[in-house]
DNA sequence: TGACGTTTTTGATCTGGATCAATGCCAGGG
DNA sequence: CCCTGGCATTGATCCAGATCAAAAACGTCA
């Protein structure tokens, strides 16, 4: 059992330690090598994952063929493709690893169980679904405020992690630029 | 008490009559000429609202002093400002009429007590969560994805009621253009 | 170790939509 | 009823960032 995870259930709601470990015996351990593929464009999310190490990324495919990444879980961070996690329809968004990655992920059955069961666990995803509401409305004021240097001066300043652990390639998909584009701003 | 709110609130959750009524008590009407505004920037957002006939609108001005809409609310819709409410923060974004509105109007301090009390509150509150997210997520993609004629397209399509009934200046901030763009789109 | 496929970098060119500017228009307040 | 300030249209120009092209650097696996 993971007590980093539960350190994290804690900081958004007040789960006592019957509860803990109920939930902590849901999330199964999983290990992925760098590229696997978590989900695949067109199938249905099952899973809601918590990455204990490693690196985790949601992206889509526009019809012209590029990627755009659009949510990274870097080390104690969770998430999932949350569309289609949550309407159970089949996903636009891919998920994939983009480093090794040890995760623990729960089912689809089990998180909606526990959010029937547990009262702490609907407070949990109400505050996830509050953050995730909030954190995309972030990104649609960046995106249309923003010029493609201020946008990768702000990752810089708040999430240098990013750029350490990205391929170029991905952070300049995650910043809606193009790589030659964060190559040039790199330089300067 | 508006049968049309206890229809709409039925859509998301499986509220009984006792708690229809009580829900219905806490929403307070009120009456807003064109170009009210309902929230400024700064202000905290302490009302959820129900629109019974006319248009809301929310936006932001950039640092340029350009605005940019981006929810709007026609006759039966709710919504707020969400980010500000849900965290009773400072506003960015501001609210406004853009026709002689009827609404309905929510006070925070009621919402999170239903919230608290009642079940079904939770479950309405959770999917109008999902569908904020999932709808913020939709405008994401089509920013990326879409040319600027596109998105009128799509919006022409999906969602005439705004072509008719925004301004041409509110309905290109709603599609993130210039109004000189739209008007020369419309022109062909 | 070497060879191939993927990134990254650098340079030259292109373009969708913004900006700037000018004119006509309409609606609402005095 | 008329005036005035915002809205809409049209034209000319500009620019951030995309696209196209072609080296150079990098990894990784036989």
């Amino acid at each position: 059992m993971s007590t980093q995870l539960s350190f994290l259930l804690k900081h958004f709601a007040d789960f006592d330690d019957r509860e803990l470990d109920e939930i902590n015996r849901c999330f199964k351990p999983k290990t992925v090598k760098k590229n696997t593929l978590l989900l695949s464009e067109g199938d249905v999310c099952r899973e809601f994952y918590y990455v204990q190490k490693g690196c985790l990324r949601t992206y889509f495919i526009t019809k012209q063929g590029h990627e755009k990444t659009r949510y990274v879980m870097l080390d104690c961070s969770i998430g999932t493709a949350l569309t289609s996690f949550m309407a159970q329809k089949p996903s636009f968004e891919i998920l994939d690893a983009q480093e090794d990655t040890e995760l623990l992920a729960l089912s689809y059955a089990d998180f909606y169980r526990l959010n029937r069961e547990l009262l702490h666990w609907k407070e949990f995803y109400q505050k996830i679904l509050e953050m995730a509401y909030s954190f995309q409305n972030k990104i649609i004021e960046n995106r249309v405020t923003l010029t493609a240097k201020q946008r990768y001066e702000q990752v810089l300043a708040n999430n240098p992690m990013l750029i350490q652990r990205l391929s170029n390639k991905v952070l300049a998909s995650y910043l809606d630029i193009t790589p030659e584009t964060l190559s040039r701003l790199k330089s300067k």
